[in-house]
DNA sequence: TTTATTTATCGTTAATAGACGATAAACGAT
DNA sequence: ATCGTTTATCGTCTATTAACGATAAATAAA
């Protein structure tokens, strides 16, 4: 895992929201951007935008299924992202 | 350790520079800004904003002597962030 | 086929970040 | 007292981020 990598994770989690986006998804397994979007106090495309860059980071994943996107954490990259940091 | 104070330090990681600073800290303990100034390809006036940066979230504290200024990686908040991620 | 549901994307706006050079402030040394 | 060293801050510019509403695209249901 290079410092570029690390970098875009850590900025994707730069953000309060994401941070409590991504500690659901670590308790729930997965879910839709819907129910993301009932839990907060924002609109619908302020999460999407959120889960793209959640996304686009690679801690997190989204499964489409019809209309709907399932959003997970992507466990083998979190794991990735732990090791780094606890060898600090 | 609440969710805007593990933001401001993920937000801080968020750069490929800062996360360089901190390795760099946390390899040799201690050094003064122009020290860093001189391993990277930015100005000082960068470094200085980058280091502010990373003292404002806690994960890095500065001793002024004299006219230099220490830095080093402040190890009871590193702990602290460490254990969390590592309860996610 | 039309309607409802769900999500992503576009366009916009305001705020923040990242870089720089120039300058000021603090101190040590001469 | 002056000069050199070191760092922080200011002002500027460009780029990115964060939020929103509106809209488009995809599918399920009626």
């Amino acid at each position: 895992m290079n410092t570029a990598q690390l970098a875009k994770i850590f900025k994707a989690l730069g953000h309060p929201t994401r941070i409590k986006i991504v500690e659901h998804l670590i308790d729930i397994n997965t879910c839709i951007c819907g129910e993301i979007v009932n839990i907060f106090p924002y609109s619908q495309s302020t999460i999407s935008q959120h889960l793209k860059l959640l996304k686009e980071s690679g801690i997190v994943c989204g499964e489409i299924e019809g209309p709907k996107t399932y959003f997970c954490v992507d466990k083998a990259v979190l794991n990735k992202f732990k090791q780094y940091i606890q060898n600090l």
